[in-house]
RNA sequence: GCCCCCAUCGUCUAGCGGCUAGGACACGGCCCUUUCAAGGCCGGAACGGCGGUUCGAUUCCGCCUGGGGGUACCA
């Protein structure tokens, strides 16, 4: 088992078949708040050694997506298809110590043997027809240029038995462990060596890992001990499931974490979000950032069961973390989203939206109006019920008219006149302001009206106060 | 088929032999209120089943059931 004097060293290893998803960024997140708050190192290794599967640009939109939620690492990325011969050392090695063997068994025999096996009802394993040759043999047939793999020669009785720091004591019985394939024809190694070679040579000390790996751990620990290594430590943490119950996989659409960047969410609230599926710091705090993540973690404390991502709770999440943000810090993320609106315009009407944001794209379309006239009225939204479109048309000349003699444009001044006009007029102020709402804004739902007038300015709130009046006096009365 | 893992409100979870089973999201109600939010208060809502162990099981053990994963020259 691992040793006290190892330093704390981690790392996030995909393969690049595709993007980042919500699952992949959790086992992420998980090594890089330990090896924070280890003060360890957090490595990034790529996983391409199947060639068949690689995708143009997933690595790097991988990379982009851990920089968004602001997992940076340590030192530079591994990429394993460029080891190919530290591999091929490794199996050499093993091939002499009799812990691995060549295998000669064309794939059409491998498929007769299972079909034969599937027919027996008996389970599909490599029948170990190739583990007797000797030696010698061996050595002559790969010399004459045949085809081969190389499989690891899987002990025959007794069992492994590992204490995984998630889910506990977890035994095989080792007559039930495949003799799988370590290098495959083509000279590239399989996930099983390369993982063991590379976890070596970099010195990890843990492996968290997506408990999909559960079934094949012994295998690598057996691996470990035939090349007499010291194996890490084991936590494989259990999938994130689909609102369907289904691993949250390609299958359904699963997410590229960059959609939830470009769908207004914040990574402090991803990072929340994922770090809570499947892992509590065992007290009621729920709205942590990732410094208090850091803090708090500790890998004893994942749950062994799967979890189901619950994505109201992300909603409900970012809006805690955009009500933390600064004025300043909220302007400069909505910006980017708003063409040809700056983070400086924008600042002054942080504190009207702020309260009211769930993701930072819904800022544009509260703020528009301060940017645009409002589009066309609705008559149906701009009349009040029980008013008709002829009242309403001069009580928006009214207000534009009070409006405009008033001395000063502040908050409280515009409010004490429009209430008063209310009054005067036998309005409700709920009517009033409704009406007026969707005057000055075009539309029913907005920040509250009398901030939004004091920021939009004294000549374009009676502009479109006038504007909306022509705009009834103009419809056709019905 | 065989191997392995898992099991508390709808969801995320706290619990580590004795609790009125706690919190959060979502949901419902009330308050606040110029819309929408936010905020505050209140409410409904869970230990899958059966056997053990024990004075006592949500908690420990076994079985069942139900989920999930693995079973490739994929990771």
């Amino acid at each position: 088992m691992a040793q006290g004097d190892r330093s704390i060293r981690v790392r996030y290893a995909p393969s690049p078949t595709g993007a980042l998803h919500l699952g992949g960024a959790r086992t992420a997140l998980f090594n890089y708040l330990y090896a924070r708050q280890q003060g360890g190192k957090f490595l990034l290794r790529i996983e391409d050694t199947d060639r068949a599967r690689l995708k143009q640009g997933s690595q790097s939109s991988i990379e982009e997506g851990l920089r968004w939620l602001g997992m940076e690492w340590d030192e530079q990325p591994i990429i394993q298809s460029e080891r190919k011969e530290a591999y091929a050392k490794a199996a050499q090695g093993l091939l002499e110590s009799g812990a691995a063997y060549r295998c000669f068994c064309t794939p059409e025999r491998l498929e007769q043997m299972r079909a034969e096996q599937r027919a027996r009802h008996e389970p599909e394993r490599y029948d170990r027809r190739c583990r007797s040759i000797p030696r010698e043999e061996s050595d002559r047939r790969a010399e004459a240029g045949e085809r081969f793999v190389i499989r690891q020669a899987m002990p025959l009785e007794g069992a492994t038995t590992f204490h995984d720091l998630v889910m506990g004591t977890v035994t095989f019985r080792n007559d039930t462990l495949d003799d799988h394939v370590l290098l495959k024809s083509d000279g590239f190694p399989t996930y099983h060596l390369a993982f063991a070679v590379d976890d070596h040579e970099s010195r990890i000390s843990h492996v968290i890992r997506g408990d999909g790996w559960l079934p094949s751990a012994p295998k690598h620990l057996l691996l470990f001990q035939a090349f007499n290594w010291l194996p890490p430590a084991f936590a494989h943490v259990p999938l994130v499931l689909g609102p369907d119950k289904k691993p949250l996989a390609k299958r359904h659409g699963a997410k590229d974490v960059l959609e939830y960047r470009d769908a207004g969410y914040l990574p402090e609230a991803v990072d929340n979000f994922i770090a809570f599926l499947g892992w509590s710091p065992g007290t009621e705090e729920d709205v942590l950032a990732i410094d208090e993540l850091i803090a708090r973690f500790s890998i004893e404390k994942i749950q062994a069961s799967p979890a189901v991502a619950n994505l109201e709770r992300l909603d409900w999440l970012n809006g805690q973390f955009i009500r933390r943000l600064s004025a300043d810090e909220l302007a400069s993320r909505i910006a980017p989203r708003f063409s040809g609106v700056t983070a400086d315009a924008l600042r002054p009407l942080m504190p009207l939206v702020q309260e009211r944001l769930r993701t930072l794209n819904e800022a544009t379309e509260m703020l528009r109006f301060f940017f645009e006239e409002p589009r066309d009225y609705r008559p149906d939204q701009l009349v009040p019920k029980g008013r008709d479109a002829n009242g309403t048309a001069a009580v928006f000349q009214a207000a534009a008219e009070r409006l405009r003699r008033l001395p000063a444009w502040d908050h409280d001044t515009v409010e004490h006149e429009l209430r008063a006009l209310a009054e005067h007029l036998g309005w409700s102020s709920r009517d009033l302001f409704m009406a007026l709402r969707v005057a000055v804004t075009g539309r029913t739902v907005t920040p509250p009206l009398i901030e939004s007038m004091a920021h939009l300015g004294q000549a374009p709130v009676i502009a479109r106060l006038e504007r909306a009046s022509a705009s009834l006096s103009n419809a056709p009365e019905r």
